[in-house]
DNA sequence: AAATTACGTCAATAGTACTGACATAATTCC
DNA sequence: GGAATTATGTCAGTACTATTGACGTAATTT
């Protein structure tokens, strides 16, 4: 059972008293398992997975984004791209448009039909995030936001921005 | 570059104006991209993934776990566990002691290496949770917490309180 | 004694990611 | 105009995490 040179077993469970904060270590990494669950659900019937859903959400989000802006936002590679990209395509949820200034450039916009798949695949998580921020009595949803955008690394904060969030009205300055 | 059949390009960017919560959907993406970020690139060193930080995480917060219960812990199978185990065991960062009650069962145990191991792999991401707060303002972890613990599935609740969070005092009552 | 449970393992497969290399077309630089 | 660079696509090989299905063994329960 145990080895000859292994370790002692330590018995006694590891506590935020060493100045760390599991609790919410923790209960992150439970929320996003159970956030990602609902779509991935939805992501089965279409033999997609969640490499899909994250290239779909940001071009709805972006419509008209090149091939190497999607690659700077998702921090994959190129090759891991491909093939999520061309199922995507190929199913018509997607299509690409040659850059009109750098014909070069593959501008990606979502289909109706990838528009439709895309707010299939959020609103369940959209209804996840209204409940908890009911059930947890957080009227304002302000706190979570700054929260949770003060956890991403700085340098990568102004991608979050491109898009305006909900409250700013106008500026989809792309052309 | 269009396919013949393809639908039309949608140029307009999805909004939150279906009532669907994009901004948080969103933030939460990058905000759980960047939380896992810090502590991949410790386990790289020790040739570990994502799945090694787990099982170490879960084998310190409730040590004298078994098998079963460290897989409906995590909701993966049997299989999927049995070679990321065996590896923290060979290199003695976890040790199996057999069931004092039921000789079937492995209780799972850290070591000292293990234990010191969770604590250099928690150690960024708490930082960076004690910089968030700080930084948004957040003076009342709390509102985080409720919040985080309202986006788990509520039958899977049962689950975060077994080890009691931190505000709590004494209440391992294991044996 | 038989059925069930807890665990381990073997084989095959899938999804997502990686590095490295190479090709093509278009743009920019000199 | 020719060379270098850029944007994209693709091929080959590999790694990690996960899956399902099947089988074996020891221990417990019925």
């Amino acid at each position: 059972m145990t080895s000859p040179a292994a370790g002692k077993p330590i018995r006694t469970a590891i506590t935020d008293e060493d100045g760390i904060d599991f609790a919410i270590i923790e209960l992150f990494f439970f929320a996003y398992r159970d956030f990602t669950s609902d779509p991935d659900q939805i992501l089965a019937d279409y033999g997609f997975g969640r490499a899909h859903h994250r290239v779909l959400h940001f071009v709805n989000r972006r419509p008209g984004l090149t091939v190497a802006e999607l690659l700077d936002v998702l921090k994959i590679t190129k090759q891991s791209l491909a093939r999520v990209l061309k199922q995507l395509i190929d199913t018509d949820h997607i299509v690409q448009v040659q850059g009109p200034r750098d014909r070069r450039q593959r501008e990606l916009y979502p289909t109706a039909k990838g528009r439709a798949l895309a707010l299939a695949l959020a609103r369940p998580q959209s209804r996840r995030i209204r409940a908890a921020l009911e059930d947890s009595g957080t009227t304002e949803r302000a706190t979570i936001e700054r929260f949770l955008e003060a956890m991403v690394n700085p340098e990568l904060r102004a991608q979050i921005d491109i898009v305006p969030a909900q409250t700013s009205g106008k500026n989809h300055g792309d052309h």
